[in-house]
DNA sequence: CTGTCAATTGACACAGTGTAAAGCAACTCT
DNA sequence: AGAGTTGCTTTACACTGTGTCAATTGACAG
């Protein structure tokens, strides 16, 4: 399937990919677009309404072809609801770096342009019904501290797992992937999962964030 | 002192930090900040060199005026280190809403204007301070966990009060300040504070999150 | 041979930033 | 009072980037 090559528009979308994923912070204009993906500035509007529509079809095509929904469900397998908040923060966390150069172009718009905010929350809600599922897993459990409210809960991992908090811990303060993995995954489980004995299981096979 | 009105560059600013405030998304542009301040378009560039000068001195403006450091200064005279810690987050913590609307518009441009990104982070590595101050206190008391590198803690204390996470809970997920509160501190005190009796007191005197 | 489709070229309107220059009104200095 | 200075205005322009439009080309299918 690769031998024969893709029709444009999916060229431009890899080409997109391809321009997001280099760190080199400047957002790519239309014509950066057009070049890398081999075709006039027109071509990209004949097949793309606007910029940020680029932007929106290749994080879909990025979901798509990286398969998150598989990635996440190791974490609906899982027996305990600790460790089913476990897998999941796992899984997602080490997802983050893989989209993190598209996040960034659709967040930076994000602030200016109501349709890319749209498909960012849009994206940012899935992610959220799995912070919900791993909650339910745990109230279903009674592992979740009693005076715990399950959608606050969720607000809390939501916002802890939020590509925001990782660009900050390893963007901006430097850390590595692991350390930042087995961070979150402490702080996790001890902000929502009370039973500190079944805690110190999961994170015995963990490296230690220092 | 109100009498007579100040001079141009202070209504520029004032007129920026106006329109910075009133929540309707839209980044005023330099047009917009003319109008409001009364000046014209080109009255604005005698004063400031770009657009960005303008945030960045909007933001100066705002700490200057609402004197940040005083704020600040409360949880310096804190007894014990969790007491200093709980001082420093509720401070923090309580400066943001008055400070978003312009944090926000600066926010919007870090990820294209270098400028902008400098001043944010110098003004990010003031704020980091006070973290590192709290955890040195916390060091000093020795109630930081033994198995926690400072470095890394106040990176967490950082990330846990950075604007990103109080944008995320109270505006996205709809939280109230009263909560955000209550949660970031509790939040703080789990993660960093190892003497869970003293945690206990100084959680008394605060509401429960839910 | 003729349509049709995909893409190209070139031109344009529009918004927003930033630069430049000429003029104007009020104030100060001597 | 005259001269210069300061602060602001008006007008114009260059430049970048987005998005639209229309005419044209090349290839392929019926």
């Amino acid at each position: 399937m690769s031998s024969t090559s893709p029709d444009t528009p999916t060229r431009i979308l890899q080409a997109t990919l391809s321009l997001l994923e280099k760190t080199d912070a400047k957002l790519p204009t239309m014509s950066d677009i057009a070049k890398a993906s081999g075709v006039s500035r027109q071509a990209v509007y004949l097949h793309f309404p606007s910029r940020t529509d680029v932007l929106v079809a290749a994080t879909r095509y990025q979901d798509q072809t990286n398969d998150v929904n598989t990635a996440l469900a190791s974490s609906r397998s899982a027996q305990s609801g600790i460790e089913r908040l476990d897998a999941f923060v796992t899984a997602w966390g080490n997802y983050i770096p893989r989209i993190y150069g598209v996040a960034r172009a659709i967040l930076a718009v994000v602030d200016t342009d109501a349709e890319a905010a749209e498909a960012w929350n849009m994206r940012m809600a899935d992610m959220r019904e799995g912070c919900a599922a791993a909650v339910q897993a745990l109230v279903a459990d009674g592992t979740l501290p009693p005076d715990t409210d399950p959608e606050q809960a969720t607000d809390l991992l939501w916002t802890l797992l939020s590509v925001r908090t990782w660009e900050n811990l390893t963007q901006t303060c430097g850390w590595d992937q692991a350390c930042y993995l087995a961070t979150v995954r402490g702080l996790a489980l001890a902000t929502l999962g009370q039973d500190m004995g079944a805690l110190r299981d999961v994170l015995a096979h963990s490296k230690d964030p220092a």
